[in-house]
DNA sequence: TGCATTTGACCCCC
DNA sequence: GGGGGTCAAATGCA
């Protein structure tokens, strides 16, 4: 088992949530306001990440493959404001990630030199509320089949501020960060309405995969925004805190010499 | 009318 | 000077 494996069994367990859920709204023929789109998204999504994390070098998320040959090529990377070696982190998908449990706001868009498509410039849309600093971008970078690479860059700290929860070793502006297995605990049974723990559904499914396949559930309780709801169950690369770059600085320089 | 997006101009680094 | 990133006024939309 390469390092990472088990953040690949996670999104694949998400993706599988999402999909057991779109079943079930196909199934009864009932609305939600989670939408179809944004279900087929997170399983999407699921996969590619999952996928990326077996393909790129077997032992490394997916970085930008400049990015990882020299530290030189980071510092380029990062031209304005912070030439201390910024980190980021790239995940390509076949569909642009919309749903990746932040608002985003676009601020800009320009056409790049060494590509016949368009880069689009987001930041986060409690920026200026809650002075977060996380940007991300997204471009297609293939045609046939479709690529679109979103880069993510800085962290999230708007959630941080609004969920900081007692006890919980958040340290804004420091290496830690949100960290959404707590939020499963923290969240109500409204809105993560059948969620388990991750080491639970692992256990779950290898016990009885066609009870979990079986699972029935009313719809109706999932009356929240998809905002709230991907928010909470699907951040970007949710499990633990496996988005943020901290962390994934450490999986990748770590293990990048194994 | 307020908010989000678009887009041209400007800034900064290489 | 070129290219990428950001700013901010203009525009669109609900």
């Amino acid at each position: 088992m390469f390092h990472g494996a088990d953040k690949a069994v996670e999104a694949l367990l998400r993706g599988q949530e999402s999909a057991n859920l779109l079943k079930t709204v196909l199934e009864h023929q009932r609305t939600s306001l989670v939408s179809i789109e944004t279900l087929f998204d997170t399983v999407l999504d699921s996969f590619s990440f999952a996928l990326s994390l077996f393909t790129s070098s077997n032992t490394q998320p997916h970085r930008d493959s400049s990015q990882s040959k020299a530290a030189s090529v980071t510092a380029r990377k990062s031209p304005k404001k912070n030439t201390s070696g910024e980190e980021q982190y790239s995940h390509d998908s076949p569909t642009p990630l919309h749903n990746d449990g932040f608002t985003w706001r676009k601020y800009g868009q320009k056409n790049i030199k060494t590509s016949s498509h368009q880069r689009c410039y987001y930041r986060c849309a409690y920026a200026k509320d809650r002075n977060c600093e996380a940007m991300k971008r997204v471009q297609q970078i293939q045609d046939s089949p479709p690529v679109y690479r979103t880069t993510y860059v800085r962290k999230h700290i708007c959630e941080a501020n609004v969920f900081l929860l007692p006890n919980d070793d958040i340290i804004i502006n420091g290496s830690n960060m949100i960290r959404f297995d707590k939020f499963d605990q923290a969240m109500p049974e409204l809105v993560m309405p059948q969620l388990a723990p991750v080491e639970q559904q692992a256990i779950t499914i290898e016990e009885d995969t066609d009870q979990i396949m079986n699972l029935e559930f009313d719809i109706d309780e999932f009356v929240v925004d998809d905002d709230q709801l991907w928010g909470y169950q699907f951040p970007p690369f949710s499990p633990g805190n496996f988005m943020f770059l901290d962390d994934m600085s450490e999986f990748d320089y770590n293990h990048s010499q194994l």
